[in-house]
DNA sequence: CGACCGTTTGAGTGAGGTCAACCGCTGTGG
DNA sequence: CCACAGCGGTTGACCTCACTCAAACGGTCG
């Protein structure tokens, strides 16, 4: 039976994955680890969380950079809109997970945050957040790693669409989310993508109309379970085997 | 004529960009606005200058992450090997940039670095350089810029893959290296770009033949010149209109 | 209830991949 | 010094995978 949404289920508990409770935020601010005084130093930084409606946006491409962000529950989209006007799905993000790395890099945002599905995040101030990384070397690290594991996630995306027919890019990208839902304590098997065939296919250099025949075959061979946006994957092996 | 390879030409004089004497490393390790002390301690940081010859690599995928390089001079791709075996070139590094970002993430190089001509990289030890940053605020703005600036271009290289016809990839690629060029101080029309038709046609998502008949058709078009590996750019404007 | 959006499925087409032949350059060994 | 092998590049012919266009279905909201 397929659930509608994701949610902690007893993976959470059973797994032993550290719970933040300040902000549910995984490692981005994960308090382990952190002298009791830059503790209170990251609380102080991390003011707010921000609801955010299913189609509102957290940053608009053009904006003055000011703030991180970090997921705390639901999900997000990062859109860019091309030279000829057309966008592109360029990201997605979800609980746990960090945003807005990327306006960093000339105090603009170059992309749009779209919420798909109603969620909150917390907004992280850079500025003082940068001092804090002066001050924590842990925090700093954390930052650093954080960025780095962006890079590597938009590389895999990159490979993910140049090397691969479209059945192996819908197999990648069905296992990237399981295992990011996975790291998070969540369900690896039972997910709800919560973005339209079209969002999928933007994300993945395809058309939906690919999107939708592709995830139907996978159906058929028994490879996946799927009613809508809900996902439960039913055979990893086969599945990874292409 | 087209030059065989790309050279600063009188383009670093005439465009005032700034030299860093030490080692000529462009944003990443150039001096300007850094306090005296911090100068000296960065410079402490960036003790060697490692020559690689054209084939050599810097790093492999696997290795232990100790180093940030900046290449000094000449270029380099990075590969990354994907689960069946097939190599994908995933990254171009040309003179001025930095190398190695990725590795931060989990302390091991995902990707392997090749020289693509005989070239020199500067090797910074990354925990002095991250202690460095902690101190000098200057530096862990520079640091964080510069991974952001490596997520963008990520970013850009899966739109260019995922949303571009192969017409358009390879005018994307022209003009991104020419800017790359540019904001470096050598030619933005003139120069050499190193890789085969098959390092281009990994790195683009597409097949040798088809990077080889599409410069073909651009060249009959009179949208640039080439003979090799050497690319002058004609006309820019109708270039860029696809 | 009807309109609309997202999705599924089918049929035809074309962009780009595959396979193959050939050219030119470079390096190597007789 | 020349012959030859090997690699990179170009071009052609053919084919296929994924896109385009089209139709129809189901759920949701006003």
């Amino acid at each position: 039976m397929l659930i509608p949404a994701a949610r902690p289920a007893s993976y959470r508990a059973s797994r032993n994955v550290p719970d933040c409770s300040s902000c549910a935020l995984g490692h981005l601010c994960m308090p382990n680890g952190l002298a009791p005084a830059a503790l209170s130093r990251l609380e102080a930084v991390i003011h707010t969380a921000r609801p955010v409606k299913r189609g509102e946006t957290v940053f608009r491409a053009g904006d003055v950079f000011h703030n991180l962000y970090a997921v705390r529950s639901g999900s997000l989209k990062t859109v860019s809109t091309r030279a000829d006007g057309r966008e592109q799905v360029t990201g997605l993000h979800l609980a746990g997970e960090a945003l807005g790395l990327d306006g960093i890099s000339d105090d603009t945002h170059p992309s749009t945050a779209i919420a798909l599905e109603d969620s909150s995040v917390c907004v992280i101030p850079y500025r003082p957040l940068a001092s804090l990384c002066a001050e924590a070397d842990t925090m700093q690290r954390r930052m650093h790693k954080l960025m780095s594991e962006q890079i590597v996630r938009e590389t895999a995306q990159a490979m993910r669409i140049g090397a691969l027919t479209v059945d192996e890019r819908i197999v990648s990208f069905l296992l990237d989310v399981s295992s990011r839902y996975r790291k998070r304590g969540y369900s690896p098997a039972e997910f709800n993508l919560r973005m339209t065939r079209e969002d999928i296919g933007s994300y993945l250099g395809m058309t939906l109309e690919t999107v939708s025949r592709t995830l139907s075959k996978f159906r058929k061979r028994g490879l996946i379970e799927m009613q809508g946006r809900a996902v439960r994957i039913v055979d990893f092996d086969e599945l990874q085997r292409v």
